[in-house]
Order: C-alpha cells, then sequence, then structure tokens
DNA sequence: TATAGATATGAAATCGATGACGGAAACGAT
DNA sequence: ATCGTTTCCGTCATCGATTTCATATCTATA
C-alpha cells in the first residue's frame, strides 16, 4: 500500500500540488471542477496529509499539550482523558504526554515547545509553582486544570477549578452539623498557594464559624493513594482511637481510610463518619457509598478547552474560571 | 527566548550543519575537540532538534501509537499508562491515540500511519478481527495487549495476555470447590475468538470436571462498568435469588453487582460468593476485599512494549506471549 | 616517494508540505 | 480598443533536519 503525497495526487489530477495544497487546506480560490478533480483523487488514494510536513512549514499552526502528572490517581487520569476527548471538536490538535512524579512538568513542557512546537499547554494535576515563569516569559498560554492560581498574578496562566475552599468548608461544616467535633483532617503537604491548602483552609473556616478550633494534631500528611492512605490511617486511629470523624482530600484517600478502620474492627459510618474529596465513580458504588465533594470531571474537561482555545484564538486574558460542584451527601457520614 | 535551529548552533559553533547533525545522533565520526564545542554550544542555548523536521527526513524513523479503546475501563486505562511508562527506554517515540467506543480503531491506525508515519501499534482493549487486513496487509507490526490472537494466523500481529481460559477455569472451579453449584457469569458479549469468550470457555471447563453444566440462564451480558453492572445485577437477583455465586469478568462489574446485592438486602459473601477479573487497586480495598484473577499489569505493559521493538527492530516472527496472571483469594468468596 | 586507507568536515539535495509572488485568462467599464 | 479587476493556478523558496557525495588532511605501508 503506497503511501501518497501531494505530488502524487497533484500528478494524477494534472494541476500544481499548490493546487493541491489549496484544496487541502479550503481555499476559496480555485475552481469548482479543479477542486472535484483533486478531491476524486485524494479520495481513490486514500490521501492523509503527513503531519510533520505540516508542521515543519506552518510555524503558526496550533499544537496543545495536555501534561498528566500522577497516572495512578483516578480522578486526575480520568480529568486527562476527558480534556482529550472534549479536545476532538477544537480543530487543533492535542497530544497527551505522561510524566512520572520525580520529573519537572515544566521542563517536560519546555522540552515539547522545542521539539514539537507546543503551543500551549493544560497541567493536570500539577500545582503552580515559579518554576513556570521560564514558560510564562515565553507568553505560552496554559490552562491549570484543577489548581488555583491564587493571588500571584501570572501572565498568561488560566485556571480551571471548583471552589475548592467553599467546598471543603462545606464538607466539614456538615460533619460538625452532623455533631462531630473531633474531627481529623487527611490531606498531603499544606505547601502555600495549592490547592489542597485551600481546602485545609475551608476546613479552618467551617471550624472558626462554629467557634471552634481545629485540633492541629489531627491533621494528617498522607499520599494520594488507597495504600498510602491505609498505612497513614491505620497508624493515626491506634495513636488516636477517640476521633469520630475524617475529612479526605481525595476519594482514594477515604476508601483507603475506610478499609483500614474495618480492618481495626471499626465501621463506617457508625464509629467514625468519612467525608471523601473528587466525586470518583468508585465512591458511589464503594460500601458504604461515599459522602464526598464531587468535582465535575466533564465541566472542568470543556472549560479548560475552552480557556485554552479562547487564550490563543482570541488572544483572550487569563482567568480563573470556578466551575459549581457539588455535595454527595451518602452513607459514609452520619 | 529564541527557539534555536541548527543552523544556528553551526554558526555559533562554526561548523556545519551536517556536523552538528552529527553529533546529535551521535556518529562516531566526529573529532572530539569538535563535538565538545558544538555540545557547549546546544547546552548554552538549551537546543532541542525539531521533531517534525527530523520526521519528515527520517522516513525509516520508528514511530508507535498505543490506541486505546475504552477510556471508561480502569484496568485498561492503568494498562496503557504502564505502556507509556515502559516505552519511556525503549529508545522509540511513543504516541498515545484514545478513541471512542464507536470509532473504529483500525482506521485511526491507518489514519496514524500516513499522518504521522507511524510504524507500529500497541492496541489496548481491541478484539483482533478482519478489520485489521488492511494493517496486517501493510506489514505493519501489531501488538494486542490483553486480547487473544487465537488460531487464526495472522502475519505480524502479536498478543500478551494472560491464560484468559485457565484462569477462569480456575477461578469457576475455586466456587465449585467452595461447594457453589448455582452460579452466574457475568460478562460482555460472547463474540468467538475474544478474550472474553476464553473466560467463558474457562468458565465451562471447570463446571466440566465436576461432571456438572453451567446453566446458560445463569449467563449475564453487561457493560463493563459499575453502573452497568448495577443494573444488570439487580435485575437478575431480583429474577434468580437462588444464585449463590457470580463469576465476574471484570473487578468493576464485580463491585458493582456487589452494591447491587448489598442494596437488595443480601451480603457477600454470606449470602452470594462474587470473583472479579484483573486484580485492579481498587478491589483490594473495596469492602469485602475482592476475590479476583489478577493480571499483571506491569508484566502485560513491558511484554507488549518488548516485543514489538523485538518485532520492528529485529523483524522477530510474531509471537503469543502469554504472562502468569496470579489468583487473589479474598473475602468476597466464601 | 607514491598510494591506499582512515578520519574529519562541508556543500548541496532532499523529505512533503505551505505561501509569497506572479502570470494568464476572462470580464466589465469607459 | 484599452485598462483595471477578479479568478484561478503555477513557479520557486522555504521550514529544520538528515544524508549522500565530495574533499581535505593525516597515517600507514609498499
Amino acid at each position: 500500500m503506497k503511501i501518497y503525497t501531494i505530488k502524487d495526487i497533484a500528478r494524477l489530477a494534472g494541476v500544481s500540488v499548490t493546487t493541491v495544497s489549496r484544496v487541502l487546506n479550503r481555499r476559496p480560490d480555485v475552481n469548482r471542477e479543479t477542486r472535484e478533480k483533486v478531491e476524486r483523487v485524494m479520495a481513490e488514494c486514500h490521501f492523509v496529509g503527513n503531519a510533520n510536513a505540516r508542521g515543519l512549514k506552518q510555524t503558526d499552526s496550533d499544537v496543545v499539550a495536555v501534561i498528566l502528572r500522577g497516572r495512578h490517581n483516578p480522578f486526575l487520569t480520568s480529568l486527562a482523558e476527558a480534556i482529550m476527548h472534549y479536545s476532538q471538536g477544537s480543530g487543533t490538535s492535542f497530544l497527551m504526554e505522561f510524566i512520572d512524579e520525580q520529573d519537572d512538568e515544566f521542563q517536560t513542557a519546555l522540552r515539547l515547545t522545542h521539539e514539537k512546537r507546543v503551543k500551549a499547554f493544560i497541567f493536570v494535576g500539577s500545582r503552580i509553582d515559579d518554576r513556570c515563569k521560564v514558560l510564562l516569559g515565553m507568553d505560552i498560554p496554559m490552562v491549570f486544570a484543577t489548581a488555583a492560581v491564587g493571588h500571584e498574578q501570572l501572565a498568561r496562566a488560566s485556571a480551571v477549578t471548583i471552589d475548592e475552599r467553599a467546598m471543603a468548608r462545606l464538607a466539614v461544616k456538615h460533619l460538625l452539623d452532623c455533631g462531630h467535633e473531633r474531627i481529623a483532617v487527611f490531606g498531603a503537604s499544606r505547601t502555600e498557594g495549592d490547592n489542597l491548602s485551600l481546602r485545609y483552609q475551608g476546613a479552618l473556616d467551617a471550624f472558626r464559624e462554629k467557634g471552634l478550633v481545629f485540633d492541629e494534631s489531627r491533621y494528617v500528611e498522607t499520599r494520594f493513594s488507597m495504600e498510602g492512605a491505609y498505612e497513614c490511617a491505620r497508624e493515626f486511629f491506634l495513636r488516636r482511637p477517640d476521633t469520630t470523624a475524617a475529612f479526605c482530600m481525595s476519594d482514594s484517600v477515604a476508601m483507603g481510610l475506610i478499609r483500614a478502620l474495618k480492618d481495626l474492627g471499626r465501621t463506617v459510618p457508625d464509629d467514625v463518619s468519612v467525608f471523601g474529596f473528587d466525586g470518583t465513580e468508585m465512591g458511589q458504588f464503594f460500601i458504604p457509598r461515599l459522602c464526598t465533594v464531587e468535582q465535575p470531571v466533564d465541566d472542568i474537561a470543556r472549560e479548560s478547552v475552552r480557556v485554552l482555545m479562547d487564550m490563543f484564538r482570541n488572544n483572550a486574558e487569563p482567568t480563573e474560571v470556578v466551575v459549581k460542584a457539588e455535595l454527595k451527601l451518602r452513607e459514609s457520614v452520619k
């Protein structure tokens, strides 16, 4: 099976390569008969243009990369997949890059900028920090999916998130309203400006409103995996058995924690109430059904693509889009 | 921030572009001093070659595409991610393509063959059928990860799987050994040659060995999602409450089913035993812990990459690699 | 000393497309 | 009849790399 080039098509249709190129790019200045003849030949040969050649010449064409950090996080993975899905209608070619925990996503982005002439990025699961200054200096549009940009005004960087702080506040408020006071919070490191730190702030807000203070010694730092959470939770609940509720910053953590409690002979929600975060499909079917903050994956994905396209198609200003999340009150809290 | 080309590097290093190209490609015929000078300049400029230009000229260079069908299946998703991970050491550029349920993966592959000069494919979650004949005719190496090639000799197509039939047989044998006889089987459509049909055959084998016959009316066709399984299981167990065990062809199905049973007021494993398939992380932490056939994701991924590279680097014959799976006997079966 | 061979480098063609520019033909207005 | 416009299409340079071929220098051997 021969791979045809536009030269072949031009020869077969009896026109110049330029004309074929014009037909390919749907330019108006081609006679209808000529266009139809060329199209017929292209169809017969199953002609598909060479993306390398096009990309080489058209330095102004758009390529977007989605960079996913954390392939073991089901929420982030499904978000990245949803972004790829919604990118299909955009008329721009999106490519996905997986990076490992220890890799620097901005280094990778910089490389792609040169290597594949990528013109814009969507980061999934990355926190925003100084490392991205080089990219920002190049005036490259970037969207952070589920990471808050925060106060620091970063040119050309947009963010699509839920209102992390408000939702965390509502979640913890719910726990407090249910009568819990000895509440543990399971998160990761509390880096400033991070979206997880916002969830932490939200939790503190809820306490404050009730005239209470969060007992810092009930903050647990854990990896965001079921296994990591299992270990941490086991250790914690052995040490602090009086804790009656836990607010977890991800569903995976919540489920690992529930499993740990079960193994300690304690039941959820009768002995301990557990609140999750993310709203993964798994949580709905878990036993007990997970009470959680549902992040609208499709909305975040769609908005991320929209905001990005808007930034470099219409040169729109970077924005911070907040999509609506929902509290899913389910069995794991009582 | 300027994007340097090899022309720039050549000028700055005071050599020709040919020499820079030679340094880039680690060719031996460059004087050490020259090489070091060029390398120094490249490092200073943070030079990264343009993949489009290289791909355009080097028609013999290798590009591999991983085509993932079914972005809602956690097992397949993590397998695809693992393949991308293991591809990193191969020295070949791998790209990942997501396709939707209704799309034809072989059409997509054919397009990539032209558009990006992809030379080989790894299909994740695709079944092998006649549609791939065009690709096979082009002598393009392909690997099917977790799909059995079966008897039909397909040139240039390899497969990496576990021994589906044997493992399914062991799983169902375990259920029978536990004293269950009224066993339901939850799978998808029983297409011939499909890996799921092998699991079905394995289940039948187990019955046959015990001198029993599987009651066909206990075969349930379901979508491979928790939600789909939930609906099917609910309907089935209302209709056939005497069923004491279920063999599910995926962990997602098993978990959806367990949730459905719970909602019907029946407990697992006391009232009904449930066997899963895949060995997802989730299953280990589910309540009850899921008894399942664990597919070694990393092994399958590594072997898929290895077999593929072997096929077009060393022109190795296509093979069918069977990796070792393991029965994980856990709480959900009694 | 002459010659072959090895080593190191550059000039120029090339990959498959795009795009600036220009020319030919057809048409309309004066 | 002349000139300006519009429409349609081709020539040629170009994108950034690789690769072939030629050339220059050095070394080893007859």
